[in-house]
DNA sequence: CGGGACCTTGACGCTCATCAATTGCAGTGG
DNA sequence: CCACTGCAATTGATGAGCGTCAAGGTCCCG
């Protein structure tokens, strides 16, 4: 369906995957030329709920997702932020269920791809395999910094380490400069990301800001010092890039 | 250089990809004739630390170890507890530097892989490839998981589901009966694992313990009512499982 | 101008951390 | 065989960090 010149909708998530390993002009090629539909979607709609199966492949071309499940005693827990850029579906790849529900924070327009072609392109072409591997790898390792951050940091130190986290990978997924980028959450759902309330939350960045950490409101976070916000986060920016240091 | 007939040091984690996808017995036989060398390692030792490069592809035969980081704060978080049969190195196939340290729970044996020849198999035969995919795509499930677990479910739950968690993926490995497993962890190690304190952990252990909820000492676990368990931990089996359920 | 998200703030309580002993147990060497 | 050592498990007392409950406040939008 949609196949815009030059840019395709894809560009952006090709980008990404060229970031981390190299695809010759004809796997980029080949990415492009795969069927394809573009759907738009209002903020809060669900991309997918936990049990569904027989997904299709799914790229976010502009818009923030995040990921979450809603366990038995009611309380939520967000597993991921998603970007521009971002494969949503590696963890539908494996298991016929969905473990977890996707939900777009903000409007958002997706790529679906139909498995099949999907699965097919990545057998015939072993640099695209690759680039899947590294994706899943780089997920992961997003994952085990989320579980340090919640078993081992305070609430100031673990906030602080998520913004430091979005603000670079905004960055790096070409949505602006680390220190001034979109944060589309709500303190509730920043609290469900954090293992808080919402009440601790809104006290925390309350003293962020009041500490001049950081610049809060509106959507929208500004770091005004970005070494004294990563010391206080005690963040390390190596697990996000997948390059040789 | 073991070579060992009938059963190579590689089959319980060649076993563990079949269980994901399916592998030709060409393909199973490319991965049995890689070079390899099998080491010995003493409990206590490390594998690799934070920051180390260039490392090989290892794959656990038998024995426990786990993934750790220590924070500037000096506290201690354990992101991965593996099992004999799970790869290892997957998180250092991505970026150069390793982010964290893996480090042997118990005497293990380790097969040792030279990066170069994995990385031709597994470029040359996008059924490995895939298989390594799911792999990765496995783990991230479980990081998730854990991410879950210590965002939102209390000590008490929250040990239940590890336990449930490791009886599950020990029975999966063939290492025996979901309910009666090996548990080669200090209390203070699990402390690490669940994001709390090893004097929490006692406690909370005791209270399962004299509500008949496990039998548990000397690094072994027993469960006398999984349902019970299971509901307690609010535990379900299915982000472990890639099979069509 | 009214309703509905979301943010903000205060008072109070509980879960879990901290600090500090004590006990048990396995290994080691005299 | 029995002190000696060292690590892990256990227990108690106290307190801090964060949760809970409840009540506004603010802003946007119809």
């Amino acid at each position: 369906m949609g196949q815009d010149h030059p840019s395709s909708p894809l560009t952006l998530f090709i980008e990404k995957l060229q970031r981390r390993c190299t695809l010759s002009d004809d796997d980029c090629e080949a990415l492009r030329s795969l069927p394809f539909t573009v759907q738009r979607h209002d903020a809060a709609r669900y991309l997918a709920r936990a049990g569904d199966q027989n997904l299709s492949v799914m790229v976010l071309v502009s818009g923030y997702v995040h990921r979450h499940r809603v366990l038995s005693n009611g309380s939520r827990q967000i597993v991921a932020v998603h970007l521009a850029g971002d494969l949503l579906t590696l963890p539908h790849a494996a298991s016929r269920r969905a473990t977890e529900s996707l939900q777009a924070l903000t409007p958002i327009k997706v790529v679906e791809i139909a498995p099949a072609p999907m699965i097919a392109l990545s057998r015939e072409r072993p640099a695209i395999a690759e680039a899947l591997l590294l994706e899943s790898i780089a997920d992961a390792s997003i994952f085990r910094e989320w579980v340090i951050n919640l078993g081992r940091r305070d609430a100031r130190t673990r906030t602080a380490h998520l913004l430091c986290e979005l603000g670079t990978r905004s960055a790096e997924n070409d949505l602006g400069d680390r220190t001034t980028f979109r944060l589309p959450l709500t303190q509730e759902q920043l609290a469900d990301i954090l293992g808080l309330t919402s009440v601790h939350v809104n006290r925390t960045l309350r003293g962020m800001k009041s500490s001049g950490l950081i610049d809060y409101g509106n959507g929208w976070v500004s770091v005004p010092d970005w070494t004294k916000l990563s010391k206080e986060a005690d963040f390390d920016a190596s697990y996000l890039s997948m390059d040789p240091v």
